[in-house]
RNA sequence: GGCCGGGUGCCAGAGUGGACAAAUGGAGCGGAUUGCAAAUCCGCUGCCGCAAGGCUUCGUGGGUUCGAAUCCCACCCCGGCCUCCA
């Protein structure tokens, strides 16, 4: 059974047929940095990964493959250049009216940092200007690369040794300005550029002419037309006049004042909001030089030249939170296939468009006034370990709403504890039931990625009785939880210390309440239970009269 | 208003025309083990029945079919988008 995804642009389920089926160009739309990221942010990351592990997979069949590359693959695997971009560039808090008003989000953290750097809650050793955008900008990436690293984030882990899989917009607009000066210079069908430019000098706007590409509202079923009916409500501010059509966007705005800024052939100002994407990935993805090594982005002019026949895609697969399906991709695809296909109309800049559903925590939206926010580091700091947080957000199937919950996160915690102990038993090492778990599990991930179905295929093989650490071993390639870190563990003669610091009041306590033991004294013995229970330590009786301590 | 994804048992979550009273975890119950816990292992866990078997379920109401959780229609609910958002 090949690999099927459910594709965003044609609403069905496709078999996924990338252009070379021995290396597949994958780009993520990747997390902005004026602030931690958060579950739902991960979700989102960690299923993009969990996909990209998976096409990695000897096990994961690809329609398109040939016996040799079969072969191939069943032996070494299968290459995923895995792009994920930063945005560093900070965006308007207030959209309303297309993004030109409001406060910068990167100013907004500013104010922000600079409040904690008063309190002094930022972590020692941190020295940053709050006024400096690109000094917030960097702080909140190192935060978000270092949970994406402990949350196994394969592409986390590969940008420390090739940093251009995860580019910062910042650096990368050079591209941009290319890419939209391509754009203006570039006539469509109709005889007039893709895009114009609307204001006069000091207030200069680029726009992308929608109605230049008669696909747009394909990806999100938000066609023109019906743009337009439902626009009626909608103040129609001062600047949306300077429009051809309401629904052209931005691709750079003149702004000398703003607070990131970037000389161009349009003034000093900054890029519009999708333009980066286009450019990073294309950079990288069509890059010559993209071989075993490291990346050499293409250059502006190299870029600028970039030309695909008809409508072929610019790379495999694209992947973004459902809330990126319109405007964002919308935008790239109109930008991208106008700037690089022969056949703008015919292209689609990617073969598979991939979306992960928001999710819920506690059945609700996740809001910071709902009191149910959390963020990766959050838990962590809770004690909560990266293996069951993983687990947590992976497991719910990619298309549905995950229900993000603390018995949930305690069920993923047993089910990582059970995996643990099953993956070093090896008592039938390459027996029919894990011949049969082995198909289990690549079926039902060839299934548009149905996690459920596998984990049950791995559940039922570890309850059987007869575990394989072998095939555990090839599946947690894919599924990433057993091979991250685990909670540091002390020991003294006595206790065994998980993840908690051990500490010189618990310890005597395990002492006397081992004595109480000895002297048949159990109601003294379980009162000393509660008072560590009080002090927020749970503990576990060992085999051979150690106690494990955790965190209750 | 338009477009899109979902709604399954106590919970999480598979299943998309017959092998389904419905995978897999968790929780619950009973048992083994333990001073008691925890962990682990075994069994049970819609209703009736010792059993064979029967009866009622998969958002709601209709329909198609010999047969529907699965297909069609309408409605309700949750989530997303319609120029911030993963």
């Amino acid at each position: 059974m090949p690999m099927r995804l459910y594709n965003t642009l044609t609403r069905r389920l496709e078999e996924f047929r990338p252009a070379d089926a021995t290396r597949i160009t994958f780009y993520s739309c990747g997390p902005t940095v004026y602030d931690d990221a958060h579950i739902g942010n991960f979700r989102s990351f960690l299923a993009a990964d969990l996909l990209r592990r998976w096409l990695e997979s000897p096990l994961c069949e690809l329609a398109n493959e040939t016996p040799e590359q079969r072969r191939h693959r069943e032996q070494h695997g299968r290459r995923v250049v895995h792009v994920m971009n930063i945005t560093d560039v900070g965006h308007m808090t207030d959209d309303a009216e297309g993004g030109e008003h409001g406060e910068d989000r990167m100013a907004v953290a500013g104010r922000r940092l600079a409040e904690a750097k008063k309190a002094g809650t930022i972590p020692a050793g941190v020295e940053i200007n709050p006024n400096d955008p690109y000094q917030i900008a960097r702080f909140y990436e190192t935060r978000f690369r270092e949970d994406a690293r402990r949350l196994g984030l394969k592409l986390a882990l590969e940008a420390d040794r090739d940093p251009t899989l995860m580019p910062r917009a910042t650096q990368s607009v050079a591209g941009m300005i290319a890419l939209v000066d391509r754009l203006l210079r570039t006539r469509a069908a109709d005889g007039e550029p893709y895009a114009y430019v609307a204001g006069t000098p000091g207030a200069r706007v680029v726009y992308f002419r929608v109605q230049s590409f008669g696909p747009y509202g394909r990806l999100s079923g938000n066609t023109l037309d019906r743009l337009r009916e439902g626009e009626g409500g909608r103040v129609v501010a001062e600047h949306q006049q300077q429009k051809k059509h309401p629904a052209d966007f931005l691709l750079w705005k003149e702004d000398p004042r703003h607070i990131m800024k970037w000389e161009s052939p349009w003034g000093w100002g900054y890029p519009g909001w999708h333009i980066e994407c286009s450019v990073m990935s294309a950079a990288r993805l069509r890059a010559r030089s993209a071989g075993e090594g490291s990346i050499v982005p293409l250059t502006p002019e190299e870029l600028a030249r970039l030309t695909l026949p008809d409508g072929e895609p610019v790379i495999d697969l694209h992947s973004g939170g459902e809330d990126n399906i319109f405007p964002h991709h919308e935008c790239e695809i109109a930008q991208s296939c106008c700037a690089f296909n022969e056949r703008p109309h015919e292209g689609s800049y990617a073969g598979m468009w991939f979306h992960p559903r928001f999710l819920l925590v506690e059945g609700e939206k996740m809001s910071k006034s709902k009191g149910n926010f959390f963020t990766a580091r959050d838990l962590f700091a809770k004690g909560i370990e990266p293996a069951a947080l993983r687990l947590e957000l992976i497991k719910t199937h990619y298309r549905s709403n995950a229900n993000f919950t603390m018995q949930g996160l305690a069920d993923a915690q047993r089910t990582v504890e059970r995996w643990r102990r099953a993956a070093v038993e090896d008592t039938a090492r390459g027996g029919p039931r894990a011949a049969e778990a082995r198909a289990a599990f690549a079926d039902a991930l060839h299934d548009d990625l149905n996690i459920a179905g596998a984990i049950a295929a791995i559940n039922s093989l570890v309850g059987s009785g007869e575990p394989d650490a072998g095939l555990i071993a090839q599946a947690d390639t894919v599924l990433g939880v057993l091979a991250l870190e685990r909670p540091q563990a002390s020991q003294t003669s006595i206790g065994v210390f998980i993840g908690v610091e051990h500490d010189a009041r618990v310890v005597a306590l395990l002492e006397a309440r081992r004595d109480a033991r000895a002297a048949k004294d159990f109601k003294r013995s379980d009162q000393i239970r509660d008072e560590l229970a009080g002090m927020g330590y749970a503990i576990k009786d060992m085999a051979g009269g150690k106690v494990e301590v955790r965190r209750a």
